[in-house]
DNA sequence: ATCGGAAGCT
DNA sequence: AGCTTCCGAT
C-alpha cells in the first residue's frame, strides 16, 4: 500500500519521454499483461544511460574494451534505475543482483578486479540471428552468376523482438566502436515512418535491389522494414514499402521467390561472410541491378550512389558477372568487400569500396590479414545459444 | 565489493 | 520472466 503511495508520487517518468529521442520503439517493452511487465528492461536501461553523454559522469564505457562499461556513480545509477521503475528503494545493492541475474543468461558478466565494472556479451547480443537479407531465388540464366539475391526476411523462428534487440545492441556496439555517443537510435521497424535518417548512411551502403530500402554492411543497420514469418506476401509487402513486390532481375511475384531461411537458428558470422561474399557484386557502388522496379540504386536519403566511370567498364563487367570472371580476381575483390566490411564493422573505413582509385588491386596480404582476422573474430565471438 | 540463495511481487 | 528485497558468505 506504501509502495501504491509512492508509485503515484514518485514522479517516475512515462517511459515514452524518457530522454527525447531516445525513447526505445515499442518492441523494448513487452506488452502490459503476459509475459513480464511493460516496464523496460535494465540492460536495455544500461545501454540507454551508456548512450547519453549526459551521463557520462555516472555510467560510460571503458576504452578500448568492447561492450565493458563502468558504473561510475553506483548509487546514482541506482537511483535513475529506481526513478525509472517507480522503485524509490532502489539502491546499488538491489540493483547489482539484478545485473547478476544476467550473468547466467550471457547478457552480461563482471570483468573480474575492476570495481563496478561489467561487460556486455555483445557477440551473443550481436551475431546470432543476424537478420536475414537474403532470399535464394534460381539463378536466372543470363544474369547472374550467382544464386543470391536480397530481400528483408525475418528468419523463422526467430522472435521479431531478440531479432530488434539484436540490431539495436549492434548499433550501439557500432557507435561504441566509431566513437560516436549521444544521439538516438534511429531505427523504423514500422513501415510507416517515411521520415529522412538522422544519420548518414553507412560507408559503403548501397542500396539493395530488395524492393524495401537499403542493405546495409555489417555494423551499419539502418532503418527496415520487417516482415514476420508468414507474411511475406505480395500484398502485405506492398502494405509495408509501398513498393510492388519484384525481383531484381525483373522475375515477377514473389511465387518465384524462395525464403532464405536460415532455420531456427543461427547464422555465424562465418556463414554471414560467407553471405557477404556472395552479394557481394550487389554492394560495389555504381554496380546497378538492371531490371530492378525501384530504378536508380539509391541510398535512403535518395541520393544516387557513385557510378563507375563508363572507362572501367572491365571493372563494371566484372562486377555483374562474377560467374565469368577469373576466379583469383574474384576471390580477391570478394575478400575485398569482406575487409571493407570488417573496416566498416570498426569504423576505420574513410571512404568505401572505391574500384577506380583503390581496391581491385590491393596487396593480397592486405586482405588476407583482414579475412583471417574477422574468421580469428568469428571464431572467438559467436556463441551458440543455450 | 561481489556473489548467489531464497522468497516475494507483478 | 524479470526483477526486488533481504541477507549470509567470501
Amino acid at each position: 500500500m506504501l509502495e501504491q503511495v509512492e508509485r503515484m508520487h514518485c514522479g517516475c517518468v512515462p517511459c515514452s519521454y524518457w530522454l527525447p529521442g531516445l525513447a526505445f520503439p515499442d518492441w523494448a517493452y513487452k506488452a502490459e499483461s503476459s509475459p513480464g511487465s511493460r516496464q523496460i528492461q535494465l540492460w536495455h536501461f544500461i545501454l540507454e544511460l551508456l548512450q547519453n553523454e549526459d551521463f557520462g559522469h555516472v555510467i560510460a564505457w571503458q576504452q578500448g574494451e568492447y561492450g565493458e562499461f563502468v558504473i561510475k556513480d553506483p548509487e546514482e545509477v541506482a537511483r535513475l534505475w529506481g526513478r525509472r521503475k517507480c522503485k524509490p528503494q532502489m539502491n546499488y545493492d538491489k540493483l547489482s543482483r539484478a545485473l547478476r541475474y544476467y550473468y547466467n543468461k550471457r547478457i552480461l558478466h563482471k570483468t573480474k578486479g575492476k570495481r563496478f565494472t561489467y561487460k556486455f556479451n555483445f557477440s551473443k547480443m550481436i551475431f546470432i540471428n543476424y537478420p536475414v537479407w537474403d532470399v535464394r531465388r534460381p539463378a536466372p540464366p543470363l544474369l547472374m552468376g550467382s544464386n543470391v539475391c536480397c530481400s528483408v526476411v525475418m528468419p523463422s523462428g526467430v522472435q521479431r523482438e531478440l531479432l530488434q534487440s539484436t540490431i539495436l545492441a549492434q548499433r550501439l556496439l557500432s557507435d561504441q566502436l566509431t566513437g560516436r555517443r549521444g544521439g538516438h537510435i534511429p531505427m523504423d521497424f514500422t513501415g510507416s515512418n517515411p521520415k529522412k535518417p538522422s544519420v548518414n548512411p553507412g560507408p559503403g551502403a548501397a542500396s539493395f535491389p530488395c524492393g524495401l530500402g537499403s542493405c546495409y554492411p555489417l555494423g551499419h543497420e539502418r532503418p527496415f522494414h520487417l516482415i514476420p514469418p508468414g507474411e511475406l506476401d505480395a500484398a502485405s509487402f506492398m502494405a509495408q514499402s509501398g513498393r510492388p513486390f519484384s525481383s531484381p532481375s525483373g522475375v515477377a511475384g514473389p511465387s518465384e521467390w524462395q525464403l532464405c531461411t536460415t532455420g531456427q537458428t543461427l547464422i555465424s558470422l562465418e556463414e554471414r561472410i560467407q553471405t557477404l561474399a556472395q552479394r557481394a557484386h550487389y554492394q560495389l557502388p555504381g554496380v546497378s541491378c538492371s531490371g530492378c522496379a525501384d530504378g536508380p540504386v539509391q541510398t535512403m536519403e535518395g541520393s544516387k550512389m557513385p557510378s563507375l566511370p563508363t572507362d572501367a567498364k572491365s571493372q563494371g563487367e566484372s562486377c555483374r558477372a562474377p560467374s565469368t570472371t577469373r576466379p583469383e580476381m574474384e576471390s580477391e575483390r570478394l575478400s575485398l568487400e569482406v575487409e571493407n566490411q570488417f573496416l566498416n564493422l570498426h569504423g576505420s573505413l574513410k571512404n568505401p569500396l572505391n574500384p577506380s582509385e583503390s581496391s581491385f588491386f590491393r596487396s593480397k596480404h592486405m586482405w588476407h590479414h583482414s579475412l583471417t582476422s574477422l574468421q580469428n573474430i568469428s571464431k572467438t565471438w559467436l556463441l551458440k545459444p543455450a
